[in-house]
RNA sequence: GCGCCCAUAGUUCAACGGAUAGAACACCAGCCUUCUAAGCUGGUUAUGGGGGUUCGAUUCCCUCUGGGCGCACCA
């Protein structure tokens, strides 16, 4: 899809490159000035005038005679910058159209080339806390996989649960030693974090525990027997309450993998690189020794025979590649797995497995009291924590909309509160630590996405009550002839030319696996749309004024709906 | 000890090597007889230290300081 601006920027750098006879630019080199005065596409100067060995003022004033667009309304030289200010009426016509034609596909692009890219994320444990921190993990990788698709990558969201492994025997021991008779809860998963807590605390500095989830450890490995039935069943209730989750966060998998499904093909793997030699027996244990390639090493079997995690992944990888023809594999991670994966992917490609292995990894989230951990129980847990917030946003809507019926308060607060949770992981950088304050979350002021969740309800009432035909149902050839001549005034322009820069956000997250780019512009947007807002009257006497301006708010309103949803987050028609 | 990441306003965060370093929160002062006040307007405050590369450095390189994380039987 070529969008205005783009056309813009391409059009305008062959013309730069044609006076001066040179290939000397290229449209990426074509920026916006950091202030509106200044004008809305700019070009530095210095390049230009280094390699023409001429003075930049020259260098422009040359330009700024030469090029004619019609869709240019004047150039303007600034310091050494050459700068484009766009015509109104044709910049209008042209974004508004767009969006208004694309609807919920404005933004995409196809730079993707279908390639086929499996996104592996919420690789949580099974007899573990669900928490904020596997929160992060998920909400970043259900938007990375929404963003990529955006950009014509074929993705497919895949996790990968851990339900296997110390973390398993240590659980039941503890289930067995001190819950056996008690009656359970209703969120069985749940009540599985808690007796982990519990068991890290019992376990500690006890000889004879330890030994028991020892002996646990290989009985659910021989898979037969009263524990191995306990891990079946318990299991179970782990995955019931991550379906729930991921049915809640709205956050689909195209397939579900678990570990324990994978560590018999992984043994299998495991044997032929030792016969192969790369793998090898290290004080008892099969390990990789990447010494080599300044990687340490890895562990695959323990000196007791046992599995370690990477023997999964080894099996996993080898028939994920098999089965989908995969262009590229990318494990969402938190950064501190980067070394495991650098050993991991070291030892595919020993092994010689060809595809595109890649770590995309994410810092953590602590708490303001310190580093979070689910073996003590410092934790927030994801039912914690969603409670809370619905109990804040139910009361702040029935405050607001006392005529709404409970249901509806219950779906609008979800919305708000699972928004708020998503952005608040998605707002910051990736290489980022994020300080997770519940106070903070549940302030919905500023930097949002009830901000942006507001604003949208109240667009979209605006439209409602305007009774101007809706944009949708009219030709273009009104558009041109009747709605957007009236678009004249600097905060529309701006508006505008903050709609026409949506697709390359929409790029640049992809590129940079950066949710915080959509979170960034939407927050403008919203607040030049609030601005805006305040200062001007929508619904008016004038009818053509009127249809040009819900013309423009109902574009806005798309690209808050198209920006939202690559996070992951629904929008509200009312709040 | 080795490796990776981080250091910007009181706090939490922004700034493809580019123009006057931006927001949000908090604090203070205003704005609902106009379309949703979960909103808007105004006000105060910042690049850890030292070198280097460059026309230009918060950004790149080196170094120091201070924090975090990871480095063989955890996942």
């Amino acid at each position: 899809m070529n969008y205005t601006l783009n056309k813009y920027k391409k059009e305008i750098t062959e013309e730069v490159n044609r006076i001066l006879g040179s290939d000397l630019i290229v449209a990426g080199d074509i920026a916006y000035p950091p202030n509106p005065e200044m004008g809305d596409l700019s070009l530095p100067m210095f390049k230009l005038a280094k390699e023409l060995k001429k003075n930049p003022i020259e260098v422009a004033e040359d330009l700024m005679r030469n090029i004619k667009k019609d869709y240019i309304a004047c150039i303007k030289i600034v310091g050494p910058y050459l700068n484009f200010v766009l015509n109104n009426k044709k910049l209008a016509q042209s974004i508004l159209i767009e969006v208004q034609n694309q609807k919920d596909e404005y933004g995409t692009n196809d730079s993707g080339e279908n390639k086929k890219v499996m996104i592996e994320y919420s690789n949580v444990n099974t007899h573990k806390q669900f928490h904020v921190g596997h929160l992060r993990n998920i909400c970043y990788g259900d938007a990375i996989y929404r963003i990529l698709k955006a950009n014509g990558y074929i993705s497919v969201p895949v996790s990968y649960v851990n339900d296997f492994g110390i973390h398993v025997a240590k659980t039941l021991w503890a289930f067995l030693e001190f819950y056996k008779n008690e009656p359970l809860p209703e969120n069985k998963g749940k009540f599985l974090g808690d007796v982990y807590v519990r068991s890290v605390q019992e376990s500690e500095d006890n000889k004879f525990a330890k030994q028991m989830i020892e002996i646990i450890m290989k009985k659910i490995e021989s898979r037969k027997g009263e524990e191995y039935e306990l891990w079946k069943s318990t299991r179970k209730w782990s995955i019931q309450q991550f379906e729930n989750i991921h049915k809640e966060l709205g956050v689909k998998f195209e397939r579900k993998y678990y570990e324990s499904e994978y560590i018999e093909r992984g043994r299998e793997i495991v044997a032929e690189l030792i016969k192969r030699g790369i793998l090898v027996k290290s004080d008892g244990a099969i390990i990789a020794n990447l010494e080599d390639y300044d990687l340490g090493v890895l562990i695959f079997l323990r000196s007791d025979g046992t599995a370690t995690y990477p023997v999964a992944d080894l099996g996993l990888a080898m028939e994920k590649i098999k089965e989908f023809k995969l262009d590229q594999s990318i494990y969402v991670v938190d950064v501190r797995q980067s070394l495991h994966f650098k050993q991991l992917f070291k030892v595919f490609e020993l092994a010689g497995m060809k595809a595109d292995f890649k770590h995309l990894k994410h810092d953590f989230v602590k708490l303001p009291s310190g580093m979070m951990s689910s073996r003590s129980g410092n934790t927030v847990t994801y039912e914690d924590l969603i409670e809370q917030m619905m109990v804040y946003t139910k009361n702040e809507t029935k405050e607001r909309h006392e005529d709404w019926n409970e249901e509806k308060i219950t779906d609008v607060a979800k919305k708000i509160s699972i928004g708020a949770i998503k952005f608040e992981m998605l707002k910051v950088g990736v290489n980022q630590e994020i300080t997770f304050d519940i106070k903070n979350a549940l302030s919905f002021n500023g930097f949002t996405s009830a901000y942006l969740q507001y604003t949208y309800a109240r667009i979209n009432s605006i439209i409602n009550k305007s009774k101007v035909v809706r944009p949708r149902r009219i030709s273009q050839k009104t558009m041109k002839d009747c709605w957007l001549k009236n678009l004249e005034d600097n905060k529309e322009h701006q508006l505008i030319l903050k709609i026409a820069k949506y697709p390359e956000i929409v790029i640049m997250a992809g590129v940079k696996s950066d949710t915080s780019e959509v979170a960034k512009y939407l927050f403008e947007l919203a607040k030049d749309f609030n601005d805006y807002y305040h200062a001007t009257k929508i619904i008016q006497e004038d009818k053509d004024l009127e249809g040009a301006r819900i013309a423009l708010i109902a574009s806005i309103n798309q690209i808050i709906k198209n920006g939202l949803d690559l996070l992951g987050i629904g929008i509200v028609n009312e709040m």
